[in-house]
DNA sequence: CGGTTCCTTGAGGATGATCAACGAGGGTGG
DNA sequence: CCACCCTCGTTGATCATCCTCAAGGAACCG
């Protein structure tokens, strides 16, 4: 989802500045802003007990993230993180709401994301319950290339994950997912080259 | 979601009555109809290449199901089927989506209904990537309770699903689930009487 | 170069899946 | 009313696989 800054700031929304690695909403606590983002990345995710870390997902510039607490009145069911220095326009809760209820439009455009969302969620969890790992990779790098390169559905593209990142988001350890990518390289499922997954 | 019944007759809805395990969806196939159910329930499920089966969702009476690809013009992610002898309205999709665009309130509705979807598989998957059986079965019980029981938060109810539903949803085994149960029921977690689960 | 982050490898152990039976209950028709 | 069937629940033994732990190597950056 993508607001026009222009009528964002006009209903009172202002630039933040984001460190890399910088916290940007706790999971756990009561949302106050609708986020997009200006420039950088931020990730949406969870630690459970024993600290191991669980992607929700990744976002880029033009991007919102964590709205669906928003239109339900809930606390964020994860914590949302800056990969990179970032920039995020950040506008009120209550602000965001009103203007939601002034743009029809909008509001269809929140349509069009969630059913995405929900969808691409849909066709992910099938693969990832199947607890094979290559299935787990498989799904995540399809949904991926998916949302990210609509276009050119044929030619392998880098997929700028560190093998740890992939493990956080089909819910694998790191060796499970090196011994995976490996046997897909041979099988030619993916492309390794130095260290670089290509799909 | 539930949309009034008189609403969608006007706009050219039907009824169809399902027999008990009758098909009303397939995945992969272009969706032509909004679905509410009437009477009855319905699954919306996967089967993989093994044959092993994936719940994506159960819906009861009032619910509306299979609506996100409508929004995005997408094939079905996965198939629907009628649990117990059901009546569903259907709606086309052309005349849904035009109802739609006529009553914003319409549209807002399903901002919180996906919303309210996104966030609940978001919780659920936290805990289902976590490879523990136990938490797996928690996180199901709970967002099942939650979904359908939001008053008596403190009570035990009745988990209407058999040990091969909850594996299905949970993406473990019949066995594996039995096991973890019986473990539940004496730690308290769960009550079970005459093979019947609380929570 | 020294430090950090990321990738890789090997060995061993834990645990869920699998396979194969069997038991319990509910419903149906003779 | 009883025999049968069908679905669902249960158990035990074995197997496969992913996780764990521990260590070391490669690339990158100040």
């Amino acid at each position: 989802m993508q607001i026009d800054t222009d009528i964002l700031i006009t209903w009172g929304a202002v630039y933040k500045k984001y460190h890399k690695h910088e916290n940007i909403f706790e999971e756990g606590t009561h949302p106050k802003y609708y986020h997009q983002i200006v420039e950088g990345d931020v990730k949406l995710y969870n630690t459970n007990e024993e600290g191991k870390e669980f992607i929700q997902g990744m976002f880029k510039v033009g991007e919102s993230f964590g709205e669906p607490p928003l239109f339900i009145d809930e606390i964020y069911p994860s914590s949302a993180i800056a990969c990179h220095e970032s920039v995020i326009i950040r506008l009120h809760k209550d602000h965001f709401l009103k203007l939601l209820s002034e743009y029809p439009k909008i509001q269809e455009s929140f349509n069009y994301l969630f059913a995405k969302r929900i969808y691409s969620k849909a066709i992910t969890s099938r693969e990832i319950v199947n607890n094979n790992p290559e299935h787990r990779i498989l799904a995540f790098l399809d949904s991926y290339k998916k949302s990210n390169h609509l276009e050119s559905s044929n030619a392998a593209i880098l997929i700028p994950f560190t093998r740890q990142e992939i493990a956080n988001y089909t819910g694998l350890r790191v060796e499970t997912v090196i011994r995976a990518l490996i046997k897909m390289n041979e099988s030619g499922k993916v492309s390794i080259q130095n260290r670089k997954v290509y799909y």
